[in-house]
DNA sequence: CGTCTGGTTCGACAAGCGTCTATTCAAGGA
DNA sequence: TCCTTGAATAGACGCTTGTCGAACCAGACG
């Protein structure tokens, strides 16, 4: 029965206990209510598991356009929407611009939905 | 209120591999999709955190309407969002209803957002 | 029975969001 | 220099969503 918490020392980012530790401030939960509505879209799921999911720890945006059967300014919007959610970082270089998953962000998004060990109903 | 949900039991909490590890598939991504979605919401990860860091492990309506300058209705549309999103289970006990949250789920979206251990680059 | 209280459903409205086409910007190559 | 390609921006359109007041349902209690 070893209690143990992970801790995780995010500096920034990871401000917040897990959800179910204690109820989330109104002023945290409007900042991370903003990065998981980003993620509130199937497209842009699918954008941020394939940037994630590549060998080279980025993609260009050329790569990740073909499998959708949208437009390209659709997928810039989207592409914007995670950046402006810190969940995606871009760089351009030279013609192609290059995306990659910004640790801290998912990291935190993750670690807020931790519940604790299922307490063993004692008598 | 019937609940006829198929009993989709994701045992060992999600089907999907964490986002990094392989594209995100179309049909998983919508499901999915749409449970962030449901969080994409100050009031409803407030109302999550409330019922999830509840001692008891669930919620009355009456406690968790207080906190919010919000309407009765509101706080009932945000929680029927949450249950349909399958993270919140709700019974009717006499007067009141309680509401609990579902671990499998709230499990499913934490574990999808792991990241692999930063990969140390080999020379 | 009638009435009160807790919670949900209904209907409506403004604001927000996803998608498109058309346009613009950025960088290279002829 | 002009032209081509990759990507972002601008504007528009229809659907979705958050919120409310009003009405409705479910129990508990005289």
């Amino acid at each position: 029965m070893s209690k143990q918490l992970p801790v995780l020392t995010d500096d920034g980012a990871g401000c917040c206990a897990p959800i179910a530790q204690m109820p989330l401030p109104a002023e945290h939960a409007a900042r991370l209510a903003r990065a998981y509505k980003a993620l509130g879209d199937p497209v842009r799921l699918q954008l941020l598991s394939l940037i994630a999911s590549h060998p080279d720890g980025e993609a260009c945006v050329c790569d990740i356009t073909a499998p959708f059967e949208l437009t390209g300014p659709t997928i810039s919007h989207h592409l914007k929407v995670l950046r402006e959610a810190g969940l995606i970082a871009g760089e351009r270089r030279g013609t192609w611009v290059y995306y990659r998953p910004v640790r801290e962000t998912i990291t935190e998004l993750s670690t807020l939905l931790v519940l604790p060990q299922a307490a063993a109903t004692v008598s």
